[in-house]
DNA sequence: GTAGGTGCAAAAGTTTTGCAGGCTG
DNA sequence: CAGCCTGCAAAACTTTTGCACCTAC
């Protein structure tokens, strides 16, 4: 698991891993602080902060720029889309086979490398639809 | 121009259309501020906010939610891709012709009620790329 | 004239960072 | 026992908002 030699496995690393593993809600930073501080009253929101930014540079978790205000994680590092509830917020995942070809389009339409892409549908989820 | 009669159309809100129809850009609200003060040195940055938005909000321009910490806004309110520089955050329009069908293929697969969809690539742009 | 808009400044929300001490490997 | 990591708090950054005055219609 340890991509880089340099990271250690705290405790709090450990259980914010495993913590982020159970859930399918695509938490924000703030939402895994809420979590995590049942389980561990003294841990910093610094510390998830930091943990959730090393974990998705070296690529164990995955973080996802959707849109909205925050930032949101996921332990399902494959590529994988996801719909938002313009409404609500919330971030599901969304099993549409990943099109690998429209990279290869687009880099025929651009100067820029392109290295990835990111398809994110906006919809309304069942609470909101129903008020 | 005025979708609603409420809108005013003021020297703030013209000159911040005009210039965000000049620049292909997609330029943050602050990049615009930057912009603005040239011409007009006692706009506020809070000016330039509300304007962005509301514009948005009534469909004149269009607010872009793409990756990185910054909203930033386009006068091109049509349907339209873009690619982002992973590494500057400098964002560009691709202009692939827009796959409405990934819509019904999504509808398919989630109890959410899609509304529209969002294409984003993330790439490297020809100045990051030499160095 | 009136109600929407502005500038200014303070506040709110999210994320990052400096520091002194703690713990992993 | 070196150096990565933590908790805490302050700071940084982005966006929103309250307020008194202003101005487009």
């Amino acid at each position: 698991m340890n991509v880089n030699p340099k990271l250690r496995m705290t405790k709090q690393r450990q259980l914010i891993l495993e913590e982020l593993r159970k859930v399918k809600t695509h938490p924000t930073a703030d939402d895994m602080y809420q979590i995590l501080r049942k389980r561990m009253p003294k841990i910093s929101l610094g510390t998830v902060y930091r943990n959730l930014e090393i974990l998705s540079e070296t690529g164990i978790i995955q973080k996802l720029e959707v849109g909205g205000t925050q930032k949101r994680f996921d332990a399902d590092t494959s590529t994988h889309y996801h719909v938002r509830c313009a409404i609500c917020g919330r971030v599901a995942d969304l099993h549409l086979a990943p099109d690998m070809n429209v990279e290869k389009e687009a880099a025929k339409l651009t100067d820029f490398q392109i290295l990835r892409h990111r398809l994110e549908f906006i919809g309304i989820c069942p609470e909101c639809k129903e008020h």
